[in-house]
DNA sequence: ATTATATTGTACAATGTGTTCGGTACAGAA
DNA sequence: TTCTGTACCGAACACATTGTACAATATAAT
């Protein structure tokens, strides 16, 4: 990618993250976020078709990678919370959380962090589900599937943010 | 409450919820809810400050009363998890879910329910904080209060809109 | 040096917001 | 029934925001 593209791109995120910090996502304009990133208006729609797909872009930078990388590194048969294993699924996030990349904690207690923990959860629930042998020995009698997945997930997602 | 006012208000929660459950609250405009609801510009800017304090009032509505009665009728020595006994919050809750007032379950299950299913778990971690004798002989040890009663209402939270 | 393309600034129509105002209709009290 | 207050309407309004278009400029890649 185009080194300007880059430059950008980058610019459009840290000031759309450093306003998410601080308002609400529907009281945020397009015309606040070119001024902070100092970019003209039509290289923000060259890049974003519009405010939402900005956000999700950002959540995508933000997760996606973290769990594409133990999708497809085909490490299948290592337990997803084993944190010792240099490959978990959870230590790599850990390991994200403790850099702090693009300050990502901010975001994860702002008055906006229900669309990133929205978004994690989600990730988390597909990882999971396609993983079956992962908690298939731990799963309780008597409790669907999909249920005792969301459980886990949710609980998690609850508790990193409790954490944070 | 004059009988003008209550017939625009309800009006206007009506539409609201159905425009609701159909797409983003984002990208619901002023417009949509006044031409739904049958009523004029200025009457809906008369009952409600912005959209966003439409949605509050809506919120309250459907779940503040709920919380409000049990927290004011004074009885505290029940157990808030025991549906059988009729003063119990929980089964007020399934009551009004039963019956389905303000058509509440598409709300909790349509792509905006986060913005309720939040308001409900506030509203129950509050009453939950409020009333300590219902836990504090549940607590198992060496966990923080918070995060104890932060978990299983959201635990409790997840489960209603898994089973909806 | 040349070509390709990303960026800029401005202008623009279209849409949405929140307010104002005079006239109308209705609710509740006398 | 009459009277008074007030909620409603609808239209108009200023203003903000959105998303697009275009020609000029700056910068990257070769």
């Amino acid at each position: 990618m185009d080194r300007r593209q880059r430059k950008s791109r980058e610019a459009i995120f840290k000031a759309f993250s450093e306003l998410l910090s601080k308002k609400q996502f529907n009281q945020i304009t397009v015309g606040e976020i070119i001024e902070k990133a100092d970019v003209g208006r039509a290289t923000f729609y060259a890049h974003f078709e519009t405010k939402d797909f900005l956000l999700r872009e950002l959540c995508e930078e933000l997760f996606c990678h973290i769990f594409d990388a133990t999708r497809l590194n085909g490490e299948k048969h290592k337990h997803i919370f084993e944190c010792d294993a240099p490959s978990s699924v959870i230590l790599h996030l850990f390991q994200h959380l403790q850099k702090n990349d693009n300050n990502i904690l901010d975001l994860l207690v702002c008055e906006n962090n229900a669309l990133f923990l929205r978004y994690f959860k989600e990730n988390l629930k597909l990882l999971i589900q396609n993983q079956p042998q992962m908690f298939n020995d731990k799963m309780p009698p008597n409790i669907p599937t999909d249920f005792f997945i969301n459980h886990i997930c949710a609980t998690f997602v609850e508790t990193v943010r409790w954490w944070i």
